[in-house]
DNA sequence: TTTAGGG
DNA sequence: CCCTAAA
């Protein structure tokens, strides 16, 4: 038999969802049975051909799908958000569209209505130029017809031609309108037609005619490509890139890795050099029209579906007769006029975006962990942290925790997780924080979040304070009564910063000399007193020497309560500690290491 | 007031 | 941190 091309209508098009998810009865569409004759014509298909086609769909889901898609329709409220979108981009531009995506999903409602125009345009030439032909002519909604097997008149208003060449069909359902590329996907793309959910639904099996005889891959849409991407190599393929699908498809067919850049034929599993352009080409673009819809993106969503059924029949390319003759005149579509006026352009923009494959290859790959990515700004720029490794346990946790995006603390072996938020950090700590420190190892801790966390409120406070007028002191007075008052004596953590300004302040005055180092280091936090910070060093002090031996630890955490010291600065504190004592003087050669000990050599003057 | 030390 | 004694 012929090919068959099932065209399907309708005046509002289509409603988009996942596979019959989302089909609204409201919007019918009419689907009609013609066959591809040799010359290219289209010929209503006859009742036996109609048989035949119905046949292949015996065995299908898509007749689950079309019941399904019955009883869907009824509950389905919202086809609002993508029918005009849809209807737009199918028809003549279909393809083009299929092709521009990304960009055009969202069209304006001006374009819309200049492609509606054109579109009709197309219609009522095509009309005009092949009368014989058959045009199918959608049903508005408002007035479904079911789909017979005949020629339709072309309406001249609203009504959307469709010809999606589909050769299982069924008479007119609105059913095939059925998947639509998952919305959140790639919902755009799909719009591009309820053909795509067409051919989805009843794709199951590759259409293998579009193999037989010549086949011109210059002219196939991508979707077109797609399925005979598919019917050649027996999966689904959502690449977009028309160059990889046509050397992909040529080098499957003529199991060759030669292929030709410029154009050509693959016939007979051969490539020969395109020398029939325009006609024979667009013969055989009808033909393999007739063996799929012009497949819209396939998503990843149904892709399953068809991965298992799709297996390649060899034979079956076989016994196709080929379709020789050419096709005369003007198409008889808008989809084939469209295609002929705006092939060759189209193909140079599509080609001209190859990367979109890239995209498009990332895209499956991101539809499919969308919920992660959701879930886990931690990849993210931020904190340019997490190596391959890590950024797989930050997977895991995720996983395991549910949405929490969380990271097993590393410092300190706490094992503690914390939020990924809590870990910005807050620039100003840091900067301070490495002005004033000689190591880095110490970077990015617990115990430096928090340190910078109390440290930002702190500074924040005195901004505020600041800005309140008066007098920094009596604000922090201020401060203190209120935090007095919440019960909680004057307890301000130590920061580290603090803690370093004190250990730089003994060294450059000596333990004991706090006033001085009061004055000198701590004019910013007018809440320390003296003791304070005696009582502080004599902590640090305790601390250091108790932490000694375990020392080469990576930090003290004897207290996890309080803000960590890091070693270095015990270290430094120890040294400090043991020149002013006695018999430090003694001990302090052998410990010191060189940095250290011209930081004490520094002071060690003045104070001794 | 500042230190030093105990609580 | 607070308190206090001593300087």
């Amino acid at each position: 038999m012929g090919a068959l091309i099932v065209a399907e209508g309708n005046g509002e098009g289509l409603p988009c969802g996942s596979i019959a998810e989302k089909i609204c009865a409201s919007d019918p569409v009419v689907y009609q049975l013609v066959r591809v004759e040799g010359d290219g014509r289209l010929v209503p298909a006859t009742d036996d051909e109609l048989m035949e086609v119905e046949h292949l769909l015996e065995d299908d889901k898509s007749k689950l799908h079309l019941t399904e898609a019955k009883e869907l329709s009824s509950q389905c409220p919202s086809n609002e958000g993508f029918p005009s979108n849809m209807s737009d981009l199918e028809g003549p531009e279909g393809p083009v569209k299929s092709d521009n995506l990304e960009v055009d999903a969202p069209t304006s409602d001006a374009t819309n209505e200049v492609k509606q125009e054109e579109r009709l345009r197309l219609k009522r030439e095509a009309v005009r130029h092949s009368p014989e032909y058959m045009v199918v002519d959608g049903q508005s909604s408002d007035n479904p017809k079911p789909s017979k097997i005949g020629v339709n008149k072309v309406q001249s208003e609203s009504t959307s031609i469709r010809t999606a060449t589909y050769p299982i069909c069924l008479s007119g359902q609105d059913l095939f309108q059925s998947g639509c590329a998952e919305p959140c996907s790639e919902p755009t793309n799909d719009a591009v037609s309820g053909r795509s959910s067409v051919s989805e639904s009843y794709s199951n099996k590759p259409d293998f005619s579009v193999l037989k005889g010549e086949l011109c891959l210059d002219n196939l849409t991508i979707r077109e490509l797609q399925e005979v991407f598919r019917a050649t190599f027996g999966r689904q393929t959502n690449v977009k890139d028309k160059l990889w699908l046509k050397r992909r498809i040529a080098m499957g067919l003529t199991n060759s890795c030669h292929v030709p850049t410029s154009s050509f034929v693959i016939k007979e599993n051969m490539i020969v050099p395109n020398k029939v352009k325009e006609t024979p080409c667009r013969v055989q673009r009808s033909m393999c029209r007739t063996g799929f819809l012009t497949t819209d993106l396939v998503t990843s969503s149904t892709n399953d579906r068809y991965e298992h059924s799709s297996k390649r029949h060899p034979n079956q390319i076989k016994d196709q007769k080929a379709l020789p003759g050419k096709r005369p005149g003007k198409p008889l579509l808008e989809y084939d006029t469209n295609e002929n006026h705006q092939t060759g352009q189209c193909a140079a923009k599509r080609i001209r975006k190859p990367t979109k494959r890239y995209i498009e290859e990332l895209s499956e790959v991101d539809i499919m962990d969308c919920n992660d990515r959701l879930i886990s700004p931690v990849k993210s720029p931020g904190h340019g942290q997490p190596s391959p490794k890590s950024q797989i346990k930050v997977d895991r946790d995720i996983i395991a925790q549910g949405n929490l995006v969380t990271r097993k603390d590393s410092l300190g072996g706490s094992g503690v997780r914390i939020p990924y938020v809590s870990r910005v950090r807050r620039s100003r700590p840091r900067k301070n924080f490495f002005d004033l420190m000689n190591f880095v190892s110490m970077e990015g801790d617990r115990r430096d979040v928090q340190t910078s966390n109390s440290e930002e409120e702190r500074d924040q406070e005195h901004e505020k304070m600041d800005h309140a007028g008066d007098n920094s002191d009596a604000n922090a007075d201020i401060l203190q009564t209120v935090e007095t008052g919440n019960k909680r004596k004057h307890h301000r953590a130590w920061t580290l910063c603090e803690v370093l300004k004190l250990v730089e302040g003994v060294a450059r005055f000596g333990a004991g000399r706090w006033s001085e180092i009061r004055r000198v280091s701590f004019t910013s936090y007018s809440y320390r007193t003296s003791v304070d910070l005696k009582d502080k060093w004599r902590n640090l002090l305790r601390a250091s020497f108790a932490q000694e031996p375990t020392e080469k630890g990576a930090r003290n955490f004897r207290k996890p309560t309080s803000v960590p010291i890091p070693t270095p600065i015990l270290l430094r504190v120890r040294e400090l500690a043991e020149m002013h004592s006695p018999a430090g003087i003694e001990l302090r050669p052998s410990k010191f290491s060189g940095h250290d000990r011209k930081i004490v050599q520094e002071k060690e003057p003045g104070f001794l």
